[in-house]
DNA sequence: GTCGATTTCAAACTGCTGCTTCAAACACCT
DNA sequence: AGGTGTTTGAAGCAGCAGTTTGAAATCGAC
């Protein structure tokens, strides 16, 4: 009744757990049609498995759909970490290193391929798994990010002004895998190899760069400028994410 | 058996066409739990309206969606069209009318106050209807915010680089409709009130010109800056859409 | 080898959903 | 009124998909 927690291998090598087989599989077709229309045989026939094997591993659909969103935001999050020593770097650096990593964790398609389009969908329409995400990782990120913002303007911004400028950068990264069924109709010969992101990393960094200077400019001319220490906070980082299951 | 194309209302005026209510009522439902996972029974409730009513005003599912789309799209784009005089306005102005009626389009909650989600939807889970959307009217508009970049910047960029930009202001406008259920954990207070969009939008338009602004210089620095004349052209359009159903 | 636990398998069950059917109701025209 | 074409209604059908079941197979340990 209690299946063993994990067991990556320990069978013949060759016969790999079908527990992670279930796990790719289920992310690819997850990513590719969405939640509803992921249907378990189909599934179940790419990881060459049973149909009882889903609910004999992960209990139900919605069970195994929550450990695949865990599992390919843990291998995103070690594969392209968002930069950890920010103290050690120039404002520019912080915001560019924040983009590049934000970016690749979205477009790379080594690893998980999958990964972006999944966390597209549960953005879009959101399961149980998002509130363990924004929990867990993204609002962290965010203060992260509203950090960077603050060094970046280097002088005090209204938090609504952060806020913005924040949801400027993250939107600009988000759209390419967001909008990638209209990106590919519009421009078909646009493909996403890694030297395209990192010079689509370098563009949102400098054009982003350009528009919260900008908006340093508005606030001066809005409110007389008060003076606040260089605020390059922002230390949080989420604790790992917890292997419960919630719902019955 | 061939139900006539179009009526909107020539019955008494209380029993309104339940052609239309069914619009509505499916545009809802749509919206709120997506495509595969809306049921005709629960849009028929909603509508007052028999199961059968969808299949005989529609055709079927795929045809109602089609119809939806149309529908929820065309409204939009009368209710906030982009702006039509561009030679008389200065690119700045260019950049914020067209950054305003894009993001009125997605996040008004007037009218079809589904649409946005609608379209996200769309975007990410795309259908034969992104096809016909992507035709007649995001070309144009990927065109004419092209025309609008190149405008502002003055000097001529490298497509590439255009592209980016235009990409970098429609990603910063998707962003608060794609994320809305992150943005309502992360930030609950934030309601986007019609001041509140109005406010998004001169963020973004600012944010965005001072973007482009910067890739000018970096331009400047790479090549010897050619010269080109103004270009503020795009101005095709989309002829309206077609009646047409395709799927068998 | 044998026992016990774990894992896999084939088959069936159950509920839901899109769609059809055919009859009744309605509106419009002469 | 009567006829005709259009719209609505209730019931049901066929298929799919998540889940269950009980037995077979596999594995580790003694």
């Amino acid at each position: 009744m209690t299946p063993k927690p994990d067991r990556t291998s320990d069978r013949t090598p060759d016969l790999a757990a079908t527990r992670q087989r279930l796990l790719d599989a289920a992310g690819e077709v997850f990513a590719e049609v969405g939640y509803r229309a992921a249907t378990i045989r189909e599934i179940c026939t790419r990881a060459e498995a049973n149909v009882a094997a889903v609910n004999y591993h992960f209990r139900d659909k919605d069970g195994l759909y929550q450990e695949v969103v865990a599992y390919a935001h843990g291998c995103a999050m070690a594969s392209h970490p968002p930069p950890g020593d920010l103290a050690r770097m120039t404002p520019a650096e912080q915001l560019q290193g924040f983009v590049r990593s934000f970016l690749a964790r979205l477009l790379d398609s080594g690893r998980p391929a999958w990964h972006g389009r999944l966390m597209a969908r549960e953005l879009v329409e959101p399961t149980a798994a998002l509130d363990r995400i924004v929990r867990d990782s993204i609002r962290a990120q965010s203060e992260m990010l509203m950090g960077i913002v603050r060094a970046v303007a280097g002088v005090a911004l209204p938090l609504a002004t952060v806020r913005r400028a924040a949801m400027s950068v993250v939107g600009q990264c988000l759209f390419y895998e967001h909008a990638r069924p209209v990106i590919g109709r519009l421009f078909p010969d646009l493909g996403f190899t890694r030297s395209e992101v990192e010079a689509l990393a370098d563009h949102i960094s400098a054009f982003s760069l350009a528009g919260i200077a900008s908006l340093v400019g508005v606030a001066a001319l809005t409110r007389p400028a008060e003076r606040k220490g260089k605020s390059v906070a922002a230390t949080k980082r989420s604790p790992s994410h917890s292997k419960r299951r919630s719902r019955s």
